[in-house]
DNA sequence: CGGAATTAGCTATCATGGCAACTATTGGCA
DNA sequence: TGCCAATAGTTGCCATGATAGCTAATTCCG
């Protein structure tokens, strides 16, 4: 690991890194914070963060039939998030709302209003095209291989790290 | 992009991605808190977070001359933070020293103190451990591959997104 | 049936990040 | 010289993330 790299003059690093894995997890890192927030920057007209607009996306795909709370949280990026404020300001907004399930009282189910979906179908090509200008430094082949490898470190990884007692892991 | 892809399935999104370069994105956001999870995981023990450790290991690296607040600021994995209140931290701890500056009274200089050195000596090769397991998925070819694509991610993205004015785009 | 264990969700608390306003110091320049 | 802009940090306010503890509802079994 003696030649330079781009991550280290990145962050005006002088040493080289002590490891390639250490390379490549400060690497991962800090492409994700700053694609994180070149996308955050694109849902700022609106006043949704990252997170709530991803939660949003969720609960519309899950149709009329909605969604449990804890179930959203399962498929978040950030896993660990604390989701009931997070769906308390899209309900304020008007953009979600929310019900005691029936059969299963203590369940509550998440459905999208009309006001939601018409934010979704404004928002979901703008997203589009910042994920497209985020990949857009990798060419079809290499983003293939990129979302493999990113794919294998994240399964790899997904038991370390597990923040809660998980509910399918028994 | 008719295939099911392993991202999916973690996320349990039933309907393929929009593009490759969303799941791209997606998967880089997820693995990335994944690893940032599991690596801050072993920090635990000494109660730094990772931004901490990261802030220390930086000021530790400027050697006796020290260094200004700011400048550490640029060279963190995240870059928008709020770097004061971590420092103080840092401080409170006994793990750094600040100083104002002598030439510049502005600049308040900033050097690891023993202790730091000393928790930083502890901590850093289960730090690298902790890097070689998140990374342990992918062979060194395929790793130097990652880090080349994360590197042209991240270089791709560097302006857009920036948060504040940036000091030395001009 | 009935109580313990489990599950779903909410709340409280603490730490952190984003952002803007503010102070202090320095540098530019007419 | 004296004013104005730029720079270095700090602080306050709000939103979010991490965790643990709590309540209500349900399920498991003896």
């Amino acid at each position: 690991m003696a030649r330079p790299s781009r991550v280290q003059l990145a962050i005006k690093q002088t040493r080289p890194f002590r490891s390639a894995a250490q390379e490549g997890t400060i690497a991962l890192l800090r492409t994700a914070s700053v694609v994180s927030r070149a996308v955050g920057r694109v849902l700022e007209p609106w006043g949704l963060s990252l997170a709530q607009y991803n939660a949003l996306r969720i609960i519309r795909g899950a149709g009329t039939g909605g969604i449990p709370t804890l179930a959203i949280r399962e498929r978040m990026i950030e896993e660990g998030t604390t989701i009931t404020r997070l769906l308390d300001k899209l309900e304020q907004a008007g953009l979600i709302e929310r019900e005691r399930s029936l059969p299963d009282r203590r369940q509550v189910i998440c459905r999208a209003t009309m006001e939601g979906k018409r934010w979704l179908d404004e928002i979901d090509p703008i997203v589009d095209l910042a994920d497209e200008e985020a990949m857009a430094a990798l060419g079809p082949r290499q983003l293939q291989q990129f979302i493999a490898a990113l794919d294998a470190v994240r399964e790899a990884n997904a038991e370390r790290g597990a923040p809660r007692t998980m509910v399918g892991s028994s």
